[in-house]
DNA sequence: CATTAGCACGTCATTTAATTAAGTGCTAAT
DNA sequence: ATTAGCACTTAATTAAATGACGTGCTAATG
């Protein structure tokens, strides 16, 4: 069964009314914008109801819409909304200051709209199943330590410091990095660790004396890799500003969760099938009171996304007004880009 | 005016009996411990108030400790709490993983920590005012990517990657940082961006066609340097289980505070005379419900500071006793390494 | 046949009052 | 110095009363 016209706008207007207020929507509420009495709009009520897009908290509240409502809305019946200039004026001195490296423009525009709208926001960089081995160095620091650095192909740069372990000499480092220079480049980061062990820890348990040091040295530097670095996460706080979260039971599980980086594992897991996806309560696979907006980029080779986390009764046409207005910028930064 | 033996025993009783149970502590709850009626303890409890170590909520309560009472307690009359061989068993499985960096050790030891008592743990690398410059070192990574990377005398090692700005060759990155190296290592590393600017600025202006995108590399990577790395916060979603932040306006606003890194900032600006300072409520200087213990190792030049957040009824004696053992550790890592 | 007025009903939220529990300060006796 | 006893205060809990909001259903209407 299909929804007439005059359905589609009631439905509409019942999201963006509980978006706004926060507050179940009654029948007599409506009845000067649909020209019509309050029973009318009761009938069409019921049958939206029956259809599964809005529901009732209790025998005599007004409506809410359900997951199903919110997911019509915002793929038949939302529009993006356009910035207000306050907010574009925010956004356009990031994107104007030349300056910047493209992931601080990214994660400072983000910032700016955790800020603006009090949901959370986060930009992931290239995860690890994309990102391969593309080089290894040692840097001496001083006669007992050493830097190790590992770079992928992505772009990704981490480094970890070292105590140099006893009898060990730097060179020995260094002839042991460029085995892993030879043989492992190219290999997925968070398999590199592995192939260590089996394929560099035998050879050089025959070539150096203190292999086993060394090897630790590096199984470290990259077993540890991918770990929550190249994450930003900003407006945790913002969120619990939100009504909803005006239980601490509430925001102690959300809180815990945000701790555990479970958010994101989730927002890493899921894929995307356009430039912009939105994933509401329970497609969210996180918590079934949020709705996570997720957003892929690349630009010029530099991959990643960012994503926005607020509650169901999220202003939806704002947010992927922002988000599509980042997209834009972000590709006219590439254009210039190619220009120069 | 001093404390008699059994007012102190009072005091001490009162303050275990509220971190206990949370609930303000009565007269008649005490008669048994003290052999003496309420009245008595009623009368003491009195004086111990004229004292201002104790405070009523409303003029029937119970009693709970003032700040003044809790600084009381844990100068004079708290004994650090031997560890359970429960807790003895978790850290010394970290102490005895031989294989780990000692930043390493201590992150992974605070987080234990944070788990077995609901209070928060920081882990800060000494602080960017006694972090000199020590080395400046860029590395190509393709043809148009390279890494900066800065290292500091305490062994703090940062990097961060740049896109090659148009017209500029790798070359003249490293000839400048080469300057930089000769002329500003040993400069306090929040001050190296300043002089990066007036010393460094000036002469490759003159020598380097491109200066102003080079300069601006260098400045970013400098500049940029101490902005919250080498700090590892764990279990701020553990603290919210404390029956204190039953109120979600606290919450909120203690979540705020720790999202701008005021906790952080606070504690760096914190000095230490002992080797563990407790700062209860106001002299926190961060928020008047919590007490802070901060702790400061240096184990072979390697300096940095622990620190617990808790509530004001923190377990006093359980987290000194547990920082205490920390700390015994630590220093027989030192001595075992120097045996070596 | 869609729309509407009208009414009985259900649920929640708020207010008010009453009661109970916990604990104090003070006084007078020991 | 200690204690028993009493009057008093406050907070917390419970119960009842009330009002606000909004629904579903029925019967009348154009």
């Amino acid at each position: 069964m299909i929804l007439d016209e005059r359905q589609k706008n009631l439905l509409k207007e019942i999201v963006e009314n509980y978006i706004k207020n926060v507050k179940p929507v009654g029948s007599k509420s409506l009845c000067k914008k649909f020209k019509c009495s309050s029973a009318t709009i009761r009938n069409e009520m019921a049958v939206l109801e029956s259809l599964g897009y809005i529901e009732k908290n209790h025998i005599s509240s007004g409506r809410v819409p359900s997951e199903k409502g919110y997911k019509y809305y915002v793929d038949y019946l939302m529009k993006p909304k356009e910035l207000t200039g306050e907010d574009v004026l925010k956004l356009q001195t990031i994107f104007d200051n030349k300056q910047l490296q493209l992931s601080d423009t990214i994660t400072k525009c983000m910032e700016i709209i955790s800020d603006i709208t009090n949901y959370t926001s986060i930009v992931l960089g290239s995860n690890s199943r994309e990102n391969l081995l593309k080089q290894v160095s040692i840097i001496p620091i001083d006669e007992n330590k050493v830097v190790a650095l590992v770079c992928t192909n992505k772009g990704v740069v981490q480094n970890k410091q070292f105590v140099l372990p006893p009898n060990t000499e730097v060179k020995e480092l260094v002839k042991t990095s460029d085995m892993i220079n030879k043989m492992l480049i190219g290999t997925p980061i968070n398999e590199v660790a592995e192939r260590l062990e089996f394929e560099i820890k035998p050879i050089i348990s025959q070539r150096i004396e203190q292999y086993e040091a060394i090897y630790n040295i590096f199984y470290d530097a990259l077993h540890g890799f991918n770990k929550g670095s190249n994450v930003h996460v900003r407006g945790q706080a913002k969120l619990l500003n939100q009504p909803e979260y005006d239980d601490t039971n509430e925001i102690r599980r959300l809180m815990s969760k945000f701790e555990n980086n479970e958010l994101i594992r989730k927002i890493e897991a899921k894929d995307e099938s356009d430039s912009i996806n939105i994933y509401i309560g329970d497609e969210s696979d996180f918590d079934s009171n949020v709705t996570i907006v997720k957003s892929h980029y690349n630009i010029n080779g530099e991959e990643g996304t960012i994503a926005i986390i607020g509650p169901k009764r999220m202003e939806y046409d704002r947010v992927v007004g922002l988000l599509k207005y980042i997209n834009e910028n972000l590709d006219s930064l590439e254009k210039e880009s190619k220009h120069e």
